[in-house]
RNA sequence: GGGCCUGUAGCUUAGCCAGGUAGAGCGUCCGGCUUUUAACCGGAUGGCCAAGGGUUCGAAUCCCUUCAGGCCCGCCA
């Protein structure tokens, strides 16, 4: 079973109504990680639903937490910013400097984040009942309730956290944190509880009042996450599994959830997603892919189907090399694989059946809209194929040509293949590409060549320039030269070929040659093997 | 110290929760096509399932112990 339907199913135990939360700090640049958490809830939720379950999605943004530190990528004159509120500071601008402009305009520092994300969001078919901006949630009085009562229990609370984490709390440490005169929740000192009145005095002695049913501040993280569960009845959250550790917050949730009245949410810990040679993604070390930048390199369900093939404790190690085109055919082979059916099914072992129903799920949970049931492309275009031609060929009608010559499609590119091409062109261009799929055209004779082609071969290259000279500058005219000249001196094409490759890319395989040839300048082509019989003659 | 996860063919891994002959992809090799390919099609190769013990008629799967690797417990998912 699929690790969703296993979750969902475990769910349904428990009743028929479910609410699905993920929440995640806009502190910067958001990344595939955090596409994990959001992804990992939607799915969760499609296989509810798919389990006749009545299933929501709320996504809440901690954007009530503090500014921690100057991050890398912030200019230092956020330093006046630390302990204020993600939701009340400017947003940085391309240097990392504090915009106030365009805070002006209503755009704070965690919108600013948070905005593209969403975007990402949509595209990958996520689809959100709510955003619960929880800033808005505190000044509106949603977490009124469980902040009072977290308050009158502060003894309860200290008691948990401190038995179940192990770690002491300052004799006067109290479940909120207000605001003090400056707008910072940071070293403020609590002096008093009067429901729903909270009294301090901030680092520089000023002291004030702050009511906990304003939002004159916010609870701390450990009893503001079950403080959410309580108001918005979470029963689902999946977690990283930072907040998994026994005595982490979880532990402590869980229990402070009772004490405000609750039943804690059924918990999920995923791993983390790391990149691949490089660590685990951090927002803060700038160790990041976007989820707007891997949307550029694959069509979306890929990285939809990332997720659902990874069991949520699985660690994944992202790599946006070769490894990502080798996933993104395998999703194209397994929707290939489910067209063709399973076969008889009664024959199968029941190890089969297993990993049909699995491959269904998949396959399934990574279509962008949860309606539609997955469908192979009625071409078979593969992305390593497709990175080849586009690197070839540097005209999309001329990459069109080029699958239609080949039978892979009937005229004009269907379906999604425009714009994987289109994707594929900016994969190329940017870093990510990988270097094993680069063809690189050599403009000197290459070491690989000096050993690997030998005087037999001096004729022939002498035979292609002239040949080539005066041909008409077409691959079919190219390729009956390079073929005719071998044939006639009785040199096999397989190696004729390796030696041509040799020259032009500096390695024994490559992509139909003529097709490079064409793509290349003429003159360039003959310098190029000019160069290959002088190496040879000297 | 507390805890989590992982260890299955050269690589990536499925199967483990509900025990019943170890599956796949990539790689490699061979063959087909031969106006060539990294495309496509067909075939082959390859695993005492980390180690030891236990339960069982039967264990990759359940239990115990050990080893190895990764990670978390200062709100970075």
């Amino acid at each position: 079973m699929h690790w969703a339907d296993s979750i969902a199913t475990a769910l349904s135990h428990r009743g028929d109504k479910h609410v699905i939360a993920s929440g995640i700090t806009p502190s910067g640049e958001f990344h595939i990680g955090h596409l994990r958490e959001i992804l990992t809830s939607d799915i969760i939720k499609r296989a509810c639903i798919a389990l006749d379950l009545d299933a929501e999605f709320v996504f809440f943004v901690d954007d009530a937490d503090p500014l921690r530190k100057v991050y890398s990528f912030l200019d230092n004159s956020y330093e006046q910013y630390i302990g204020h509120q993600l939701a009340n500071i400017p947003p940085p601008d391309a240097n990392g400097v504090p915009d106030n402009e365009r805070f002006a305009q209503g755009i704070s520092y965690a919108r600013h984040f948070l905005e593209p994300f969403i975007q990402a969001l949509e595209a990958i078919g996520v689809q959100i009942d709510e955003v619960i901006y929880n800033y808005d949630a505190y000044q509106s009085g949603k977490f009124a309730e469980a902040s009072r009562s977290a308050c009158n229990q502060v003894d309860a609370i200290r008691e948990v956290i401190e038995r179940v984490s192990g770690r002491e709390l300052d004799d006067d440490w109290f479940p909120w944190n207000p605001i003090d005169s400056k707008g910072s929740i940071d070293g403020i000192r609590i002096t008093g509880w009067d429901d729903p009145i909270v009294n301090w005095i901030d680092s520089d002695g000023n002291s004030g009042q702050s009511d906990v049913t304003k939002g004159e501040g916010k609870l701390p993280w450990r009893v503001d996450w079950p403080a959410k569960w309580v108001w918005r009845g979470v029963t689902m959250e999946p977690f990283g599994k930072d907040h998994g550790a026994a005595g982490g917050s979880y532990d402590t949730g869980k229990e402070i959830c009772r004490l405000l009245g609750n039943e804690p949410p059924y918990p999920t810990t995923y791993e983390w997603i790391s990149l691949k040679g490089v660590g685990a993604m951090s927002s803060s070390t700038g160790v990041i892919i976007g989820p707007l930048e891997a949307l550029n390199l694959v069509p979306p369900e890929i990285i939809r189907y990332l997720i659902t093939r990874n069991k949520p404790n699985r660690h994944i190690d992202f790599d946006t090399g070769s490894a990502l085109i080798e996933l993104a055919d395998e999703y194209q082979k397994k929707l290939s694989d489910l067209e063709k059916g399973p076969g008889e099914w009664d024959e199968l072992s029941r190890r089969q059946q297993v990993a049909w129903e699995k491959l269904k799920a998949q396959l399934l949970y990574s279509q962008i809209d949860p309606a539609s049931t997955p469908q192979a492309a009625s071409e078979r275009v593969t992305f390593r194929h497709l990175s080849m031609l586009a690197q070839i060929r540097s005209e999309d009608a001329n990459v069109w040509g080029s699958l239609h010559r080949s039978g892979l499609i009937e005229s004009e590119p269907t379906g999604d293949l425009p714009r994987r091409l289109e994707l594929m062109r900016a994969w190329i261009s940017s870093p990510h590409f990988p270097e094993a799929f680069r063809l690189r055209i050599q403009t000197e004779i290459g070491d690989g060549a000096k050993e690997n082609i030998d005087e037999r071969d001096v004729d022939y290259l002498k035979a292609l320039c002239r040949g080539l000279a005066d041909c008409e500058w077409k691959s079919h005219e190219i390729n009956a030269i390079i073929c005719n000249e071998a044939k006639s001196r009785d040199i096999s094409l397989r190696d004729a070929f390796q030696t041509l490759y040799w020259i032009v890319l500096n390695q024994d395989f490559g992509p139909k040659l003529a097709n490079i040839l064409e793509e290349m300048d003429m003159q360039a082509v003959l310098d190029l093997l000019q160069l290959a019989i002088d190496e040879l003659s000297s």
